[in-house]
DNA sequence: ATTTAATAAATTGAATACAATTAAATTGTA
DNA sequence: TACAATTTAATTGTATTCAATTTATTAAAT
């Protein structure tokens, strides 16, 4: 038997269930924000802005991972409906300070629910979501100043 | 102390690691993609044939969990690229079947290197590798037909 | 003080994802 | 047989992602 090719039959790949169940969990919450008018990747954004407002883009994109090319668009649609404020910091022009508006504020209660919600479409105990929790973020750690990405 | 909304804190996510480290880990394929000519999403449809040559879009999406709208304009730049073929089933001209030609089976080849290399960017436990490898099956197997979703 | 280097955001272009619709082929049924 | 329902791909339109480049601002060095 040939074991040469093993690594690249689809089960043993780590990376193809960890790309597809993150879609498929992005796909859960769709009808979910569609009604606060967030897609999944606005929601992460006021999830983050609901923790620590005014916030410089920079800042946001460390804690999510997401840079400018992706961010600022995103944060011009979340302006024009209302929900941030993006201007220049007057100390340093170079950045710029994200900020809630009362809606973008007021947002968060409509929103308290929707963990359960999704939590409730993801059949898993308490002590396995616990341990993914755990791996998941030794692979962010792990890669956050990695050797083989320049992020 | 309020703990109505706890649940919308970042770190109570499982979302959002599942959705970073996904996107983390696609960006180190990247570069050692390239070379190959290859994307992600085109390196998981090229696994999939060199699992199962000849095999038709729907099943290759069931596997891949991508519909056509993604794998449509996917397999046509493989076709031109010269690794695969698509022709209609004479037995059912709805069907179309996913070949693989001389050249696509020979990338194998030099393919066979890519998981020990990205493997060795992900500094994790063979323990907790596979921990988390049937972690992630749980969630992909609870959802495959869900109640959520309309897969 | 000038010039150079570094930093942050914005822009551009390529490649997905995916919902929704359309078109073609097949199946089931009256 | 006709016709409605179903199935499969393809198409369309919207929303990301991200690498690479550009622009503006600030910091560092000469």
């Amino acid at each position: 038997m040939n074991y040469e090719y093993e690594g690249l039959k689809l089960k043993n790949q780590l990376c193809f269930p960890l790309y597809a169940s993150s879609r498929l969990i992005v796909r859960l919450y769709g009808p979910v924000l569609e009604p606060l008018g967030l897609t999944y990747t606005k929601y992460i954004v006021m999830l983050a802005l609901w923790e620590k407002d005014n916030i410089g883009l920079k800042e946001l994109g460390g804690i999510l991972f997401l840079d400018s090319g992706t961010l600022t668009p995103l944060l011009k649609k979340l302006e024009i409906q209302g929900l941030v404020t993006r201007e220049r910091n007057l100390e340093d022009e170079r950045n710029i300070n994200i900020k809630l508006t009362d809606r973008g504020k007021r947002l968060k209660e409509t929103a308290k629910d929707i963990p359960a919600k999704i939590g409730s479409c993801i059949n898993m105990s308490a002590r396995d979501l616990k341990e993914l929790h755990r791996l998941l973020h030794i692979i962010l750690e792990n890669n956050k100043e990695s050797q083989c990405l320049g992020l």
